[in-house]
DNA sequence: TGAAACTAGTACATCTATTAACTAATGTGA
DNA sequence: TCACATTAGTTAATAGATGTACTAGTTTCA
C-alpha cells in the first residue's frame, strides 16, 4: 500500500505519505503528534461545517452567531468578556457579532450595573424562541454525528480531548485576547 | 457543585450548566452529543490558535497558508482541486490563497498537461526551504501539545476522531465545494 | 486623594473565507 | 459529431474575524 499515485490520495493516504516522507527524507520525529493534530483539526472542521451548513445558515445564523446566542441563552445575562471566554472568540469578535445580532432582534445589550464599563448580553424574547427551535434541530444533528460512537467511546473521546487542552498550563500557550 | 454563579463560569462549568438546563428545563435528550461536539470544537480551536499565533504568524504565514504549503510540500505537485480536498478548504479559498503565496514567492503554478482546465501547484525552492524550517518549529510545538497524552492515548484519540468522521456517509453530510 | 496601571468594550483597517456567477475545457450520448 | 451537462478554476460581492489603537471606567497604592 504505497498511495504514491496522487490521483488516489485521500486524507488518510495523505497522512500516511506525509508521515513517511517527514520521517525518512527529513528526519522529523514526532509523527504521531502530527497525525493527531491533523486529525483533530479535520474532524472539527467537518462536523462544524456540516452543522453550520445544514442547521444554521438556512436559518440566517452563522456558526459564531449560534455559539454566542447559545452561551447567552444558557448562561446569560452575560458580560461581553465572559461570552468571549466561553465561546473562544476575541472580545472584538463578540462586539461585532453582538451588533448584528442586536439589529436582528435576537440579542439585547444593557450597561452593567456593577461595572460601568461592562455590557450585559441577554436574549430577547424572539432570540429565546429562536434558540429553542434552532437547538431542537441542532441537537438532533449532533446526535446523528455522535451516534457513530458508543456512549462509552464518546465519554473516552471527551476525556481525552479535555486532557489534551487542560494540561496546557505546563507550557506557554498563546490564547486570544 | 452548582456553578450557578456566572462570575465563576469556566468552560467546564458552563457545559455542566448547559446540560442541566437543556435537560431539565427544555427536555432535550442528547446531552452527551452536545458535550462531545462542544469539546471537540474547543480543543481544535485552542490548539490551532496556539500553533498559528506562536509558530506561523510570526513568520508571516496564516494557518491556511501553512496548510496549503504543507500538502503541496509533501504530496505535490498537486492539482488545485486535490489541494482543496486535502486541506478541507473550498476551491475558491485555495485559488485566492495560492495567489498570495505565489506573490510571496513560496508557491508556483503551472497549467496541468493532462487536463487543460487544471492548475498544478508546487513549491518554489524558497517555499521548500521555508517549509522545512517552519515545520521544524511546528513539529516541536505539536509534540508539546500531544505529549500531554501517552502514545497509547494519542492512538485511541486518533482512532475515535477518525471513526467519528468516516462513518458519515450513513447520513447526508454537508461538505464544502 | 490622586496619578498610574489596568480592564471592558468599540472602531477601524486589513485579511480571509464564503457563495454565486462566470469562463473555459472536458465528457457523454443521441 | 455536435449539443448538453459537468467540471476546474477564477472572480466579485459580502460577511466575519483579527490586531491595534482608542475611550472610558476601575483599582491600586504612595
Amino acid at each position: 500500500m504505497t498511495a504514491s499515485d496522487p490521483g488516489e490520495l485521500d486524507f488518510w493516504s495523505f497522512v500516511e505519505l506525509a508521515n513517511r516522507r517527514l520521517a525518512r527524507e527529513y528526519g522529523f520525529r514526532h509523527q504521531l503528534a502530527t497525525e493527531l493534530l491533523l486529525t483533530l483539526n479535520r474532524a472539527s472542521n467537518i462536523v462544524t461545517y456540516d452543522l453550520e451548513a445544514s442547521v444554521h445558515r438556512p436559518r440566517g445564523l452563522s456558526w459564531s452567531g449560534f455559539r454566542l446566542l447559545f452561551v447567552t441563552w444558557l448562561a446569560g445575562p452575560l458580560e461581553s468578556k465572559k461570552a468571549a471566554e466561553l465561546t473562544g472568540m476575541s472580545r472584538a469578535a463578540v462586539s461585532n457579532l453582538a451588533k448584528t445580532l442586536v439589529s436582528d432582534g435576537l440579542l439585547s445589550r444593557e450597561a452593567g450595573s456593577r461595572d460601568g464599563r461592562s455590557v450585559l448580553l441577554s436574549l430577547t424574547d424572539t432570540g429565546h424562541q429562536e434558540m429553542v427551535e434552532v437547538f431542537r434541530v441542532h441537537n438532533e444533528r449532533e446526535d446523528e454525528w455522535a451516534g457513530v460512537l458508543s456512549p462509552e467511546e464518546q465519554r473516552i473521546l471527551i476525556m481525552l480531548l479535555d486532557k489534551l487542552v487542560t494540561n496546557r498550563d505546563q507550557f506557554d500557550v498563546r490564547g486570544r485576547n
